[in-house]
DNA sequence: GGGGTTATTATGTGCAGACATAATACACAA
DNA sequence: TTGTGTATTATGTCTGCACATAATAACCCC
């Protein structure tokens, strides 16, 4: 390469020159100008090729101090956060589901924290059983804040999952996120028909409008289900 | 709010329009041009706010076909690939590992499928348990392609873990991950202290440099690891 | 020499204008 | 009707300039 063209060309330069060790761990790199100059291109460009490279933890930025190379240049990985019967089709399988309760009640305490709720507040749990090609795939149990559904729960809740619903039709702004490994509870196990004890992926997300919660649920995969993503 | 300034305030106000469902999923949005005009900034400036909308994956944008509110506004999240040491220094407690093997020898197929090496090319292998207050926290099994090591292994490989010996020192341009869940194996068991079977929360690295592949690591965290990140 | 104020500096963001690019819509011809 | 070429249009990116902001460095006064 002559000299690189455009910020995608740049931030590949400066990646380059990091890998090479040109610029190690801790260096400090030329400031904005500089590289404008060297690339003969103007600032801005410079600007938001080392932007994206901070935004991925590769390099560290601060005012006057200048942007050097993070000391430990681990990335950030991004991942998608898919409805669930798109994640099914994804898979080339049938999406179905089951519901399997809905009912007013009061949560867990630990549900009931993570909302930042009183303890005692009444929510709606639902709990519903996907299936991929008829063989179940995940169990979800879902606690939902009534105060954010003015028309209700959707009409059919045979024919549309809520999951899916929900998210066309309460936008959040902010959620929390959670993965670990479980083992299967007995009735977890039945549910999904597996062992009880079996090894579950488990992602447990909590999500708000503004200020407001709206939903905390726990999906538990069948055995065999693998979360992937690129860096 | 009167007008948002600042491509932050602007980003804050779409997103609120989206969520009062002013604009529902796969409605058409106005123009970069028409915003500009609404909100009395430049053009550049609704670009930045509705490109970081579209890179979390709210809005969808094409040329000429203009920019829509995804069907499926789910997020894409971020999360940080830390070196070991730090996230168990970042929990608090005190690391510490112990090389377990270091050989060089033929890689399991799907190790050299991962990287794209031709079977029966020999690789390093390095299995080290981390700890984390003494007790072992994850068990790392890693295959590492000598071609990527003009000096060799770092000289005391007591001292620093490979990991992160890496990470300082090979500095990669691409990498996939995958998480999952699975059972511990009775040597894994033994290694964390766990009964057989518990359930793991186990990620799977591949890293290369350029084209040259760098090294496949597997870990498996003793029970209770949770990984977080928020959208 | 120490402490607080001021100047300097690199990044962060903004603006207006320009051209590039991709995708659509339309007109026209076979 | 069907296909093709062309005009249109919204986004993608770049330039050059300006000012804001934060953090450091320098200075001055006691």
């Amino acid at each position: 390469m002559s000299t690189p063209q455009g910020w995608e060309e740049i931030r590949a330069e400066v990646l380059r020159r990091i890998s090479r060790r040109d610029w190690p761990p801790g260096a400090i790199i030329p400031t904005e100008e500089q590289l404008a100059a060297e690339f003969g291109c103007a600032r801005a460009t410079v600007n938001r090729a080392l932007r994206e490279l901070a935004g991925a933890g590769v390099l560290e930025r601060r005012r006057k101090a200048g942007t050097r190379v993070a000391m430990y240049p681990a990335r950030r990985a991004t991942f998608e956060i898919p409805v669930i019967r798109l994640e099914v089709e994804g898979r080339g399988q049938r999406h179905s589901f089951r519901l399997l309760e809905q009912a007013e009640a009061v949560p867990p305490l630990a549900v009931a924290a993570r909302l930042g709720l009183a303890p005692g507040a009444r929510l709606l749990e639902v709990r519903t059983l996907h299936f991929a090609d008829g063989k179940p795939f995940l169990y979800e149990d879902r606690w939902l804040n009534p105060a954010v559904l003015p028309e209700g729960l959707p009409p059919d809740m045979q024919a549309t999952s809520l999951n899916e619903w929900l998210v066309k039709t309460v936008a959040y702004t902010y959620g929390d996120i959670a993965f670990s490994a479980e083992s299967a509870t007995p009735d977890e196990a039945a549910l999904l028909g597996v062992a009880p004890g079996a090894a579950l992926f488990v992602t447990e997300r909590t999500t708000w409008a503004g200020d407001q919660p709206i939903t905390s649920v726990r999906l538990a995969y069948a055995p065999g289900y693998r979360l992937r993503t690129v860096v």
